[in-house]
DNA sequence: TTCGGCATGTAACTTGTTACATGATTTG
DNA sequence: CAAATCATGTAACAAGTTACATGCCGAA
């Protein structure tokens, strides 16, 4: 009984805990309303689906009645699944590492030109705005959606997190640009006394 | 000639512009001042600092002179190594695909208790006021060493930027402590009227 | 003499992405 | 009729971690 399927495994029942899907249903799930902090492939999700059966952490029962395309295989999550999702929910969530390239690229910015750091800052500052604008539309989305048949108040929070990530990155791109801007002035006093 | 080795090539490559290094240099190194937003390990360092030098983008002078332990080898980066440096420098920083496990745990906070979301929050809490620490004493260090042969201004940003970052998440968990705290009394006013 | 730090290296494994194959149905 | 979308799936690859092997030196 290995323990080879690391957090996908999870996002699968965390996700049918709500109700009974399908690989593609998973997929586009993800891809509306989890991409800013979690994404998964078809080459991963698939192949979890499968193994959470052989787990009996969920049942799939193959509608013949192909509603649309091919035959849906809908995935119901177990009373088994159920304990090992709030098993995991209970452990404390692991440290992340992050590897973020633009900060990889500004700490190596002696073997670069000023104008591509700021160049890169100021596409950082756009992108980020664009994240911010984003997750204020998808706030005020579930806001205003008001008879739905469950609770979407910890999917805000999730937004709000990342509002508050964006927004605290714009802060930092400004202020980089600014130190930039002025450490060259300083360059230059020193060469000319 | 494929394209390999991903961006540890240019972390490499970035770092041993600076100053000709060993592997295990480079690895002290990363854990030091680069750990918050990046990391490698020795499976990672040493293939990619051969290909380094396969690619002509370094060399290696393996001193026989063993200073401590075994033999190091330094590797120097040439003016083909600085060329594919600055190059990748002034491409667009790629979107980063972020994975926040505590999200992940939010969003399905259906799935558990109040009080277990409370207490991965206290954590989280906890673990951002430390880095926020560990980052301002890490900008007083290398404001504090005064006569250095390189410049760190670029250093300082980055951890800027992580002081910005992890301030924002502390923020994020109050708040969203307080909107779960305040969630728990208004289910039960529902549930009671 | 034992332990920790210096120092290099690799094999096995885990994790995840990409590109492809298949094919029905719906929409323009 | 062509293209997009629904829908499942896999093989090959890429990336990265872990655990281990090796061995010297200095300090406790």
């Amino acid at each position: 009984m290995r323990e080879n399927t690391g957090k996908s495994k999870y996002v699968m029942l965390g996700m049918l805990a709500r109700m009974p899907l399908t690989g593609y249903m998973i997929k586009k799930w993800l891809e509306n309303e989890y991409s800013h902090f979690w994404q998964e492939s078809y080459g991963q999700i698939y192949p979890t689906l499968k193994k959470l059966v052989e787990e009996g952490l969920a049942v799939s029962s193959e509608s013949s009645e192909r509603r649309n395309g091919r035959g849906q295989i809908l995935y119901t999550i177990t009373d088994a699944g159920k304990k090992e999702l709030s098993d995991w929910l209970s452990k404390e969530p692991e440290i992340e590492k992050l590897r973020y390239e633009i900060l990889l690229k500004i700490s190596f910015g002696d073997n670069t030109t000023k104008d591509v750091l700021l160049g890169h800052l100021d596409e950082f500052i756009q992108r980020n705005e664009k994240l911010i604008k984003d997750m204020n539309g998808y706030i005020e989305e579930i806001e205003g959606a008001s008879g739905l048949d469950f609770d979407c108040s910890y999917s805000k929070l999730t937004a709000l997190c990342g509002i508050h990530i964006y927004t605290a990155m714009k802060a930092w791109a400004i202020e980089a640009k600014d130190i930039i801007a002025a450490k060259g002035e300083k360059d230059h006093e020193t060469k000319n006394p």
